[in-house]
DNA sequence: ATCATTTCGCTTGTATGCAAGAAATAATTG
DNA sequence: CAATTATTTCTTGCATACAAGCGAAATGAT
């Protein structure tokens, strides 16, 4: 439980890979943020050469970005970015809603633990496994009535929600976002995939229009005021 | 159109990614097939640390697999493995077709001249350009009815889907394949996306079945038998 | 004082060197 | 001669060294 699910290979650059999804998606690394070559190594205790190779790697899933001989970040997307990931993730979610096949009392039971996991996350008010199991609940879906294919898949772009939501102020209520988890494995228990397609693209819903896309910009403009406006020291 | 669709940046790492991705879309390799750190080196004349880096992402992006010190290998994906990825393709083609809206003139037009490019290689039996064209309509149709996000991740699931042929020696009909491909077209020209859903659920369903799943098994068994029988030299 | 220019420090980009290991070949032994 | 063991060769794994370039600070000119 300490090191979440660490696929295959001990090896570092898979260590630290890991790492850095596992707190982005816990709000410990926020968008934006430096990640140095040279810090990374001194943390991890190996050579440059073991952290590029995760860094490429997270840079394959759109995790981080670099700019040339400046250094590697945190992804910022963009309002559009931002868009495309969700809407990428409401195309996802839905045809996999639609096209699964009748869905066991094993496969219910390891979900609703998972909820299970959540509520307890949210009475704990721990924020950081709260934010973590709210954004996995997708990947156990896609791995659990799925394949790990689609799991792989919906781990990077739940990641990629997770930054926007960071990003862009996300007001979601979390207990909102649980109850909704909780709502479409009742339709899949029920046997309605339909309803549980609608439920998804409604959750998705939520979680898109609890954005508020203005906060860069605003953010921007209000730090500009600030530097024009303040008496000079 | 020589050089496909190079995302931006034209540094080396990148050049030698796309252009083993065009390979294997176009069938210039096949799966199983090695690619050695050195080989690679000497014909991009860059050193063995590019070269590395490509194939680093290609590895992320389930292309490429690699054998500790043994080298790098085109994937040659397992029954289970090809089942998972054409399933996340018909997640994912689906949702995308379901959950689109109205599709523009110019839209159809782009995907009317992308099926009009996999005639004319028919016609000239160009076995490269159709491979590649057949697997890139679905990228195409991604980036096009979807966004960049979708048609990224649609990118390496036909890649894998071709290999999967490749190695699978599919007996799906190019035709047969150019034909669902404009049938698809029709339906969302028509405003009815939900025949298109059906159309491409069905249109999968025919890639899969041409997959002679036994090839593997019965490869093994042939070869082996060979060299059982064969007379002493 | 303000703006342009240059220098310098720190970061990533790339090549190279050497170690570790697997497979193929050669040598050894019963 | 067969089977096992030793050796050699070729591969990737990882660390390190140096080059290149951006940005900030220092410098200089107006």
């Amino acid at each position: 439980m300490t090191e979440s699910s660490e696929p295959a290979s001990h090896h570092q650059p898979h260590v630290i890979e890991n790492r850095i999804v596992y707190a982005a998606l816990s709000g410990y690394i926020a968008p934006g943020e430096r990640l140095g070559e040279k810090e990374l190594s001194e943390i991890f205790k190996v050579s440059r050469t073991l952290v590029r190779e995760a860094m490429i790697r997270l840079q394959a899933r759109g995790i981080v970005e670099v700019m040339p001989r400046r250094g590697w970040f945190v992804i910022e997307p963009t309002v559009e970015e931002a868009r495309n990931t969700i809407n990428a993730r409401r195309a996802l979610e839905v045809g996999m809603l639609a096209t699964a096949d009748h869905v066991t009392p094993e496969k219910i039971a390891i979900l609703r633990e998972h909820v299970r996991n959540e509520q307890r996350a949210l009475e704990e008010d721990d924020r950081a496994q709260r934010s973590y199991l709210l954004g996995h609940f997708h990947v156990c879906l896609a791995e659990t009535i799925g394949n790990p294919v689609l799991g792989s898949i919906l781990q990077d772009l739940t990641t990629r929600t997770v930054l926007i939501a960071a990003l862009y102020q996300s007001s979601h209520d979390a207990h909102e976002s649980c109850d909704e988890h909780s709502q479409i494995i009742d339709a899949l228990e029920a046997g309605e995939p339909m309803e549980a397609v609608r439920l998804m693209d409604m959750h998705l819903k939520h979680v898109e229009k609890a954005l508020n896309y203005r906060d860069i910009a605003s953010r921007m403009e209000s730090l500009k005021s600030v530097l024009q406006k303040g008496p000079s020291l």
